[in-house]
Order: C-alpha cells, then structure tokens, then sequence
DNA sequence: GCACATAGTATCAATAAGGATACCACGTGA
DNA sequence: TCACGTGGTATCCTTATTGATACTATGTGC
C-alpha cells in the first residue's frame, strides 16, 4: 500500500478490512479498477474519457498508487505519440469480488441516498 | 450517505462501487462495522475498546455518519450514567459480504503491504 | 471526598487528499 | 503552419478529514 491512512497495522480482526479499504478508498480508484475490470486493458485516455470528472493529475496519481500497490500493471509502448496501457494485476484481480460486492450493494440501495427519492432532489439539475 | 465525497450520481457503471465505497471509507468506518458485525450490539466504550486508536470525537462522528446513512442503530437507554447500543440495521447488514470479501481478500494478500516481507521493502528505505 | 466510567460536546490544529491551472515534445491531419 | 491528441509533470491552492485537548453531569466504588 502506498501510504495506509494509519500507518500501522495491529492485525486486530479489523485490520484486514480497513487494510483492503484503504487500497480502493482513494477517490477515483473504486471506479477507475471497475472500468478495468468490466472493459479490460484501457489506455489513459480512455480512462479519461470514461471517468470525466477526475483531473489529468489525478488519474496519474491514482494510477500510480494502485501500480505501485501490485494492483494495475501498466504497459510504455516506445512510440511517439506516447501510448500506456492499464489493466488489473492477477492481484488485482483478486478485488473483483468485492467490486461485485460493492456494486451489487449499491445497486440495490443506492435509490435510498442522494437519488431523487427527496423532492427537493428532484428539482435540482 | 451523509456527504458523497463527490456529490454526484451519474449512474455510470462505476457509480454504485464507487458510492458504496464511500458509505464505509471513513477512515474508522470499516472496521467500527466489522466490529459490529463480529460482535453484534456493542456499546460505544465496548467499541472504544476494540479500536483504541480513534479518538473519543472521531470515533462519535462516524457512528453519528453511519447512523445517518441508515448502517447503524443507535439505541439510548435513559439511565445514569448513559448507556447507549450500537448495532447493524437491516441496511448494515447487507453490507457484510462487502466486509466478508475485504477480510478475505486482506488476509490472503496483507502480509503483501507494509510488513517487511517483501524483500523489495527490505532494500527500500 | 475522590477517582473512575459513561458517552459524549466544543474548539482549534494538523494532516491528507484532491483540484485548478499551466506547461511539455512530438506526430498527425487539415 | 496550426490545432489537436497523447500521457503526462509542476506548482500552488482548496477542501475535507481526522486528531488533540479540555470539558461535562451523574452514579458507583473505595
């Protein structure tokens, strides 16, 4: 992990999981592992063009954190324009069943938050 | 959710991960869940107890977060001195193969991260 | 009478995370 | 020749999150 949020891990039974979360809680990283995993290898731009809202320096970093935690290898072809592939690691991998988890909860629940079940929701934009 | 981190639903395909992961990200949450989880009905000493590296505060405003966001029940009794149970709803519970998947997943791949196991960390600073 | 536990509240500070903006070298297409 | 795309880097700023510390009222036990 690049830099838990608590540097320390006491291996109490909650470690485990608040380990895994601190690996996808980065804010774009639950969604940019999901595009991985639903569309396989993607190149920046294209990640770009399916996260919108996410800055250029952010995806970088983001990128970087989850290659640096062994979950997303990156591919330098030697060319000119540049041209990166990204794609989940078999580590990587290994957190599909939670992406499936974590959509399959929000999915199901996600219309009790922020969705327009609140009128005042429904008359903003 | 009490505040998304950033608050929109677009209803992409990354949309209900990402939202599900910011319901439990709080640094504390997922294991004050897990907790719960683990244990049942706990009261806020008995939580203290098992994570004692949260702040009093802290540890206050993401069961105040979680019972808001409908994950937790908050049952005061009316006594001296206080007495106040903390338990899964119904909503909560449905997040346990989340948390079931994380550990799991944690386990398997911790001893990957941040012990001096990889011999890669041995050579770093 | 005092220390302790209970479950907090209040306030300010520190830290972390992410955003905004400008810039880069090169090939391609118009 | 210029605009654009590629995949970034650099720097500073803003916002959010969490931490640190002090305080609270009451009952209980010593």
């Amino acid at each position: 992990m690049t830099k838990a949020k608590h540097s320390r891990f006491d291996c109490s039974p909650g470690c485990a999981v608040e380990a895994t979360v601190s690996l996808i809680g980065g804010k774009w990283k639950s969604i940019i592992l999901w595009h991985l995993h639903a569309d396989g290898t993607l190149r920046f731009s294209e990640l770009r063009r399916r996260i919108p809202n996410v800055t250029q320096r952010t995806m970088t970093n983001q990128l970087r954190e989850l290659e640096q935690d062994g979950l997303v290898h990156r591919k330098v072809y030697p060319q000119v324009p540049p041209k990166v592939e990204y794609s989940l690691t078999e580590l990587g991998r290994g957190l599909v069943p939670i992406l499936e988890a974590l959509k399959h909860w929000g999915d199901a629940n996600l219309d009790r938050f922020g969705k327009p079940s609140s009128t005042a929701d429904q008359t903003t934009e």
